[in-house]
DNA sequence: ATGCATGAGAA
DNA sequence: TCTCATGCATA
């Protein structure tokens, strides 16, 4: 990849910037993914009960996976790592508190069948069919169990709260986190839902930033210095998904006005050093990735394709089939629905 | 830049 | 249990 480390000490002073939510819009996006019918394809072991979506879905997949290209690398299943490193994110030397909630409201859509990306397939690695309906063994036989260690770690979210809006849509969602306050900030009224305006900002505030020779990183870390109420720091991740459009247009829309505080301040701090030639001079856990081999990933997003919302029992028996944690397996379907229902060019473009 | 994961809150 | 916002770990 490449090394972006521009680390430089930027000190910035809390801007007292008013921050105005965004309500939140329904993000209309429109994603269609096309069905092949297929029908054709069984000879199952268990046969009897399957057939089913998960039979055709297997059918499909190997329809759909035609000719695709695969990685060669086959990595095992789960990996973990233990390393000792004083991650100091960005937990504010006293404050144990912040931890605001960000919520955005989300306004629930219609959703599609899902639609998912090509991926990479090569061999038609045949599913086998599962039974539907009934769980076998009780429990896949990898379950949950204990996924090990998941060290909880430290929770530091930022918050952004929303209010109103008046909607037909549904949520509206405040965290509590005890503090007893619920900002009741002005009832914010704000922004403009319009992705036009989100993806050139996005745009604009990425060339201004590396303008400003601060990386993705700087900026997340950065964010906590703007004491913005309920607002913490974010990650490089969220940073980079901001820039490159793909978080949820909610989310993008909440976010906005605080990168544009940072980005203002940065940039008023950065005139102000310009302008005086003197100053400067110059343990834990990690978390475990799991790592899905190609196969298995095909044959997930031909479940994913036929049916975006397996059952429990369907999970299980995925997981099973393929050798999965029935839990990995159910994130997998969380945040393949998730990338769905991101923004990027998905409907509105 | 992204894949897999966690957690709060809403169903 | 799902959705959503987010993050760690990693390619």
């Amino acid at each position: 990849m490449m090394s972006m480390n521009s680390k430089q000490p930027f000190s910035m002073h809390p801007i007292l910037h008013e921050p105005k939510y965004t309500p939140l819009h329904s993000s209309s996006e429109a994603i269609r993914r096309a069905c092949l019918p297929t029908p054709s394809l069984q000879g199952n072991i268990f046969a009897g009960f399957d057939e089913t979506l998960l039979q055709r879905a297997e059918a499909l997949a190997a329809v759909d996976i035609v000719a695709q290209k695969s990685h060669p690398f086959k990595p095992d299943a789960t990996y973990h790592t233990m390393t000792t490193m004083t991650s100091m994110t960005c937990t504010p030397t006293s404050s144990s508190a912040h931890l605001h909630h960000p919520s955005v409201l989300s306004s629930h859509h219609h959703h599609h069948p899902a639609h998912h990306q090509p991926s990479q397939g090569l061999e038609g690695d045949l599913l086998d069919h599962l039974t539907p309906g009934i769980s076998l063994g009780g429990m896949a036989g990898s379950d949950v169990c204990s996924s090990a260690s998941h060290t909880a770690h430290a929770a530091h979210m930022s918050a952004i709260n929303h209010m109103q809006h008046h909607h037909h849509s549904q949520s509206m969602n405040m965290h509590p986190h005890g503090l007893g306050s619920h900002s009741s900030l002005g009832t914010g009224l704000d922004s403009e839902p319009d992705p036009r305006e989100l993806e050139s900002f996005a745009e604009r505030f990425k060339q201004r930033r590396i303008k400003l020779g601060v990386t993705q990183a700087d900026v997340g870390a950065a964010l906590a210095n703007l004491k913005i109420p309920g607002v913490g720091c974010l990650s490089q991740s969220t940073i980079c998904r901001f820039e490159s459009l793909t978080l949820s247009h909610n989310n993008m829309v909440a976010l906005k006005p605080i990168l544009e505080a940072w980005l203002e301040e940065a940039e008023r701090a950065q005139r102000e050093k310009m302008a005086k030639p003197e100053i400067f001079n110059g343990g834990d856990k990690k978390r475990k990735r799991t790592s899905i081999a190609a196969p298995e990933k095909r044959s997930l997003e031909a479940y994913f394709a036929v049916q975006p919302r397996p059952s429990s029992e369907k999970i299980a028996a995925i997981a099973e089939k393929l050798d999965l944690k029935k839990n990995v397996v159910r994130v997998w379907f969380c945040n393949q629905r998730q990338k769905q229902k991101r923004m990027k060019f998905s409907a509105t473009h």
